[in-house]
DNA sequence: CCCGATGATTCGGG
DNA sequence: CCCGAATCATCGGG
């Protein structure tokens, strides 16, 4: 019976129709990007889809089955002529008819679950449908990541701001630090001429009186430049393969 | 179409 | 909870 809950949960089945607000929505809304309505609307309409399908699909069940009934005492009725046929009997011949339609019945619920499951992974999961941030919002992190090379763990309260400049949330922005420390310290060569390009944006940007104590580079903690552009050829990248499931 | 870049998620550890 | 690491899934340029 947790195929009903589920169900009732996406909004399949329960409540015909209205608002309908499940708990699709913010069950994983973790680190969405900001317009989430659309790509929800979308998901919406093929959850309509599947609500649609699964009540149709519901609706002949519980017909056929009625019709099946029928049919039956009917056929019952014409043996009680030649031989005596209880009450009880019916009932217990119905019973068996009813158990059977809801068997059927459970198969379609359970192949609706599948159906919104697929649908939830496929539109709900973040990582799909990812929009690369803007040149602008990259700017403002790359500006902070190699200006704080030191140390680039922004508190709660820059972590903020930051979002609040970028335009994205605070967990995004997390995120893009995550992401960055680690792909910075796996290609330092690589990484070291964006180091550059953003330093000398930098000092473009004060003129020269900057506050910063000249005593050489601030150097990093996390790893020391080697500069070297060699011998970064290809690391292993395996396979890969695009597993086609098809939607 | 391939492949690197990149944002997001998952997992193990402190 | 945050971090690093591995991994996933998409984007975007060639």
């Amino acid at each position: 019976m947790r195929l009903d809950n589920m169900l009732i949960a996406e909004g399949v089945a329960g409540p015909e129709k209205g608002g309908g607000v499940g708990a699709a929505a913010n069950a994983s809304a973790a680190a969405g990007a900001g317009d989430s309505a659309i790509e929800h609307s979308d998901y919406r309409a093929k959850l309509g889809q599947i609500r649609q399908i699964y009540h149709q699909e519901l609706e002949k069940y519980e017909q056929a089955c009625n019709e099946f009934t029928t049919h039956v005492m009917n056929l019952l009725r014409e043996q009680s002529r030649t031989r005596p046929i209880t009450p009880k009997e019916i009932e217990r011949m119905v019973q068996i008819i009813h158990k059977k339609f809801s068997s059927i019945q459970m198969q379609l619920k359970q192949s609706t679950c599948e159906a919104v499951m697929i649908l939830r992974s496929r539109f709900l999961d973040a990582r799909r449908r990812r929009r690369n941030f803007s040149k602008q919002a990259s700017e403002i992190l790359n500006e902070y990541f190699y200006s704080n090379l030191s140390n680039p763990y922004p508190s709660e309260e820059e972590k903020e701001a930051l979002a609040r400049r970028c335009s994205i949330t605070v967990n995004q922005v997390s995120n893009w630090f995550g992401n960055k420390r680690i792909r910075y310290k796996k290609n330092i060569g690589k990484a070291q001429e964006e180091a550059n390009l953003y330093a000398a944006k930098k000092a473009a940007g004060e003129a020269g009186a900057s506050p910063y104590s000249m005593s050489g580079t601030p150097g990093p903690m996390m790893s020391p430049p080697p500069g070297d552009e060699s011998s970064m050829g290809g690391y292993g990248m395996p396979g890969m393969n695009g597993s086609g499931y098809s939607g």
